[in-house]
DNA sequence: TTTCAAAACGACACCGGTGTCGATATAATG
DNA sequence: CATTATATCGACACCGGTGTCGTTTTGAAA
């Protein structure tokens, strides 16, 4: 009755299987990975691995929902300055445009692009779009309301510009050459959208 | 040795087929679509389809090469405005953002990204992407020079977030349900943040 | 040390998609 | 009408990926 390996090593052996696949995906795709890829990269045999996933989908999602947990929840506490926070967002604690892409950015799109016409994963899409969408929207709404942005734009409609900008950007920097896209060089001249939507004059 | 059916025939078969397939790739995406799906849609065997299109890949690249044809050489020559132009190049003859999005593009994305890693896809993407760019960074050039446009902004910087900012949009029209992206608003917000980098007043 | 539940294994059957190839139908040509 | 090049056909063999399942191994508990 009671199991025979501990809790632990199950723990243990799922996340090394993840860490294995998260690299799988990210050099092949989501499209051209196999499970067989995956068995040989996280070492374990094919009745190993549908042990602990029952199929790519399901590996994959696991992936995602690590990465968002991990997104979410910052301090959203001390207010500094809304914009600041706005920028933290953006592109990390410095706030300031040198970000690098999440590595897996290429995949996540491949799987909601070529998802989209199956009911479970447009609907997982659209909330984690939601999602994404509600945090900018709060923190510009918060920044209109304290008088730090101008509320000539409505807030959703900003937020969902900065999305756009970051998918496209995510789209070009996966089919491009990374000297190609001048990631940083567009993030700055993005930051200098929103200062004028926004009306804000720092630095 | 002369051909027992007139070139007509052939390029009407071929014809026929491509649009047909172009159908089939609208409803499934690239990926999923397979060449039994087109055979079906074009009323036409395995066989035959094979005669005209060696695979999947050399399918889809001839519809794209039928879109760039279409889309490029815009007259160039009478210059009401630049900005007009612009206009014009982004949301088609009346240069106004309520243009429909090509059916089309959700796959041309797929083929795009989850062909990154193939050498061949790769480089014609680049192709393509440059191509575009030069483009937009032409038009702007010549705003700038004119005068009609400030050239606070590097030409090209510019051109590319207008491309970024395309995919984008077309990404998250292909993942979201129309309702959600909001395209027209989108496009206009973006008309200003352009105006904004171009110094442009016009309304 | 023995026991045994569950983890790990890998062979297997299945499936859908692919590209080929010999056979057949067809329409220009003489 | 007969000829013949070739367009069209569909059966076929092949392949890679999938998920299952009976077997073996393992390690915690007794």
């Amino acid at each position: 009755m009671s199991p025979r390996v501990s809790k632990e090593h199950l723990k243990q052996r799922r996340a090394d299987i993840l860490e294995a696949a998260r690299q799988v995906f990210i050099e092949h795709g989501y499209e051209h990975t196999t499970m067989k890829h995956v068995m040989e990269a996280a070492d374990v045999s094919r009745g190993g691995l549908y042990q602990y996933f029952s199929n790519k989908e399901d590996l994959f999602e696991a992936l995602l929902e690590e990465g968002l947990t991990e997104e979410t929840e910052d301090s959203l506490e001390k207010v500094e300055s809304y914009w600041s926070l706005l920028m933290q967002l953006l592109f990390g604690e410095d706030g300031s445009p040198d970000t690098e892409m999440d590595p897996l950015a290429p995949s996540k799109l491949e799987f909601f692009i070529t998802g989209r016409n199956d009911e479970r994963r447009r609907a997982y899409g659209e909330k984690r779009y939601e999602m994404g969408l509600r945090i900018y929207d709060d923190l510009i709404k918060r920044g209109q309301k304290s008088g730090e942005f101008s509320d000539r734009y409505d807030s959703e409609l900003v937020a969902r510009s900065i999305i756009t900008f970051i998918d496209g950007l995510a789209l070009d920097h996966a089919i491009l050459p990374d000297e190609k896209v001048k990631l940083k060089e567009q993030s700055a001249l993005f930051v200098d959208y929103l200062k004028m939507a926004l009306d804000v004059s720092s630095s």
